[in-house]
DNA sequence: TTTGATTACTTGTGCTTTGCTAGTCAGTTT
DNA sequence: AAACTGACTAGCAAAGCACAAGTAATCAAA
């Protein structure tokens, strides 16, 4: 891909973080994924930035590639892929929480539920030790409602 | 400038800060005034980034225009400026420093000092804190010395 | 079993942003 | 007065991105 390319990559730890999802899509991909619940390729096609096709396919190929998501075929539809996302994904919590945070205490109009940021501003490290639990959960809900449409709808008899 | 453009304006505060701030660059403006001590154009030029002049004056511009930096004559020599940073770039800390954490440890190679490490993981507010203390007092010396080299050399007698 | 929809892309086109190099120009030093 | 500095602009090529259209595989319905 094109990230690697021209930067003389200091040894910055920052600055090598940018290089790698400092663009205008990565931490909104990433955040539609711990925060938004996507997990396919539509889901985060319908977040409210709106993102287009060509790009979103050419980030979530890269965000594999640097080892922040993974694919996998779908259980059950064999035309569809989800996402899971990796450790080294889910530690981005905290990048995603400050960005937040920076937003909702200096620009006007941000819509924060009140709760996120007590308990975020409270403990963090709480806060983003539930939120990766919440987000495991979420990928087994999808995955086990994947399986029972099948079960609930075995040869579509009931209409 | 061109950063209001396109994009939805959704009202989720990780995206509207990362519409401001989320270009390549303008984090690394931030990162080399805090941590660099870059206060003057041709400090910034220097990092080892490289970035370039049309694009630093651009960003230069852009983050005074939304209040991070404020841009000031210099005391003494007339055709200079230097840059001050408001709150608001202060509170870019965290941000920067979480990026920088999940740089240092995820990716190899990375450079960052034991100490700095060690403090910001043992207490977050408290570095956030001594680094703003340390940032004003930077500027502090930056333009006392401006002053003091006229003082010590007011019509350049000893040499 | 053909037809039509869905899903996850790829391709093509044009606009916008970036990166590099080379000026410019006022103020400063010599 | 000449050379130098600091902070930019200007010009152009390359990369990134948006939008529209197309494709290939799969699935569902008639």
């Amino acid at each position: 891909m094109g990230k690697e390319g021209k930067m003389g990559r200091s040894r910055c730890a920052a600055a090598s973080a940018l290089e790698l999802i400092g663009d205008r899509w990565s931490l909104l991909i990433v955040r539609a994924y711990i925060f938004g619940d996507c997990r396919e390729y539509s889901n985060f096609l319908e977040i409210p930035e709106g993102i287009s096709t060509n790009i979103l396919a050419n980030r979530l190929t890269w965000l594999v590639e640097i080892d922040i998501l993974t694919k996998h075929g779908h259980p059950t539809n064999r035309k569809k892929f989800y996402y899971d996302i990796t450790e080294k994904g889910l530690d981005l919590i905290p990048v995603i929480m400050e960005l937040a945070r920076w937003g909702w205490t200096h620009l006007p109009g941000m819509w924060t539920p009140l709760e996120i940021k007590r308990s975020f501003l409270n403990d963090r490290e709480a806060f983003e030790s539930e939120w990766k639990l919440s987000v495991r959960a979420t990928t087994e809900r999808y995955l086990q409602s994947a399986k029972s449409t099948v079960q609930n709808f075995p040869i579509h008899l009931n209409r």
